[in-house]
DNA sequence: TTGACATGAAACCAAATGGTTTTATATAAT
DNA sequence: ATTATATAAAACCATTTGGTTTCATGTCAA
């Protein structure tokens, strides 16, 4: 059960590309700040905030091990984006079938 | 054909939640300006910087019809958020696996 | 043609964002 | 014990963001 009253929610955490990337480095396993860091000319602190931020998206988690903190993909959050897009599917798989609902309904065109 | 050049991407436009209800008024069938903003209490310059941000990230169109100006949705866009979403399917669709991995190797799992 | 309506555009502003550098602390290795 | 490694935390900074207010312009209606 992760943390509550989050500052960041999965749409702004996955909106920033340096995120996304950690997000895809972390796909390929745990790593640790220092690994994922290597990856990006930026610095390791902000990295770490980059990670903070995906953190409290519950987007990743991390443990430390040694003296250092490996972070994990925790991919779940996604779902709630994934049900977001669901909602607009219909306005362009069948979009000949919305189309011809707006014109049969042209009343529920305004408002 | 639309724009290039685009300041702003899907993955920004719709991290906003503003910009989130009004694809989602939109969604109901083209509107303008003034009746989206009369579903918010911020003003209507606001709400018209936001168009232009969803317009720049082409998830809608103005036409002008008259002395106003009618937004209607473009969802094709959100396909790129999908196929982005797609690739971490297989990170929670089989959580089983990866719950067979921390079982496995438990030296991993504390803080 | 006069006024109301719908929008556009510009100037301005506070707060958030994304980065930096510096300092401190815990762990590992020699 | 000392030094190197890995991170944490804090102060700072420029730019971006999300909003405002004000003023100008085009269109519709009376």
């Amino acid at each position: 059960m992760s943390s509550s009253a989050e500052k960041y929610d999965v749409f702004q955490a996955v909106a920033d590309p340096t995120r996304r990337k950690v997000l895809q480095l972390l796909a390929g396993g745990e790593l640790p700040i220092s690994a994922i860091t290597s990856h990006f000319t930026m610095s390791r602190t902000a990295i770490a905030k980059h990670l903070h931020i995906l953190s409290e998206a519950d987007l990743v988690s991390g443990r430390k091990v040694g003296r250092e903190k490996r972070f994990r993909l925790q991919p779940e959050p996604l779902e709630e984006l994934k049900q977001w897009l669901a909602f607009y599917d219909r306005f362009w798989d069948n979009k000949l079938s919305i189309l011809k609902h707006v014109v049969e309904h042209p009343e529920e065109t305004n408002d």
